[in-house]
DNA sequence: TGTACATCAGTGAACGCGCGTTCACTGATGTAC
DNA sequence: TGTACATCAGTGAACGCGCGTTCACTGATGTAC
């Protein structure tokens, strides 16, 4: 164990690792900018070497875990190629695993109060998240008779939506409100169903 | 306009609604006890005459939210019998009509961060909103054979999750996520795909 | 390799603030007689 | 109808606290020569 020299090193990612932790133990709310910087090992006042204030911090902890999101999703779009049935499954998948893997990036992400618009690179990264699931239900959406065809932008609309759901009643362990069901069953199976109704899955199970 | 006497009268509500606003106004972190008493035109040591402290304040004003929640539920529900199909598209629509007419309500009930345990009486009409969409589900699950029928419960988590999350990413005036399609459409055709994926719909628009 | 010096990451003390909560109190209200 | 009195809703001052932020500073690090 090497002695600390007095500069930190790696300050500013340290900062956003203790603000995550603490995000992902407390809530968005029981983040503190004291609090991470006495985490990290440091006075609040060094901070401010690295960020413009606490909401940059937070913001900085969203840009990653959408920067992470993003890959995630790109990466199971990938591997679900070609079939567009079956990329667009996964990036469905993908969106819960997420959530439940890095609880704290979710947490910055959706229920900070920050703004996707907070910096132009936070708009550019979610951007590029919503687009891999985009661009999943479009190519899927090739196979729906072109009449009845919802636009891609709505139907991605809804699995966004339904997987949203099921994150925040079924998969936190907000005390007292247990799932019925283990969140990735309900998920799927709800996805499922809507694949049927749009045609895209045989009506028998 | 009649002099105030040295009793409120109904200082009680009058924080409620005072919270309520507030939170509306600045979501569930902007409100704090100090603030409603204030609005409320009285010192902030008046609230614990009525209150045990902050959290009980909130916990109050979401249990007057489930109220009229499961009220409206309810309504939804009736209106639309004798027909299950009816009855269970009318409680869907009403959960969002809910969010929208009564944010504050909502905020406080979904993101607040207080427990629905938090009070028997917390618990118990927060049951009873999930019951009435869990009663349409069951009724409406009669009309698909018994073999490939899901279990209602997942059923009415699938609405509740969807409907959640239009709610929490298209209907909320979060700057720059602005919906690509009015929220009450996104719901409708999502539940509407859904209901034809069970088969409760017949398979043409 | 050694020295002088510029850089700049982190310190530590201090600030003003508003928070939630407590306490002894006061005086308006309602009731008993 | 009038008076005495109990109740209790709201006051106002005070508390300790931790927050985000600022500031002049210091001393470790890295570089130029």
């Amino acid at each position: 164990m090497s002695k600390r020299g007095y500069h930190h090193g790696n300050l500013r990612q340290a900062l956003v690792d203790a603000a995550l932790s603490l995000i992902e133990a407390k809530g968005p709310t029981g983040f503190t900018l004291s609090e991470a910087a006495k985490q990290a090992g440091v006075t609040p006042a060094a901070v401010y070497r690295h960020f413009a204030g606490r909401e940059d911090l937070i913001a900085e902890a969203a840009r990653q875990g959408y920067e992470i999101f993003a890959d995630v999703m790109q990466y199971a779009y990938d591997s679900g190629q070609p079939s567009a049935l079956a990329a667009f499954e996964a990036t469905g998948r993908a969106y819960l695993a997420f959530a439940r893997k890095y609880p704290g990036h979710y947490i910055a992400m959706f229920e900070s109060g920050i703004s996707v618009n907070h910096s132009p690179e936070l708009a550019a990264v979610s951007r590029r998240a919503r687009d891999v699931l985009e661009r999943a239900a479009t190519e899927l959406s090739q196979h729906i008779p072109e009449e009845k065809r919802p636009p891609p932008a709505m139907f991605s609309a809804h699995i966004w939506a339904l997987s949203h759901g099921v994150v925040e009643l079924f998969a936190r362990n907000s005390p007292g409100t247990q799932s019925p069901f283990p969140p990735e069953d309900l998920l799927e199976t709800g996805i499922g169903v809507y694949l049927r109704g749009l045609g895209l899955l045989p009506k028998d199970e």
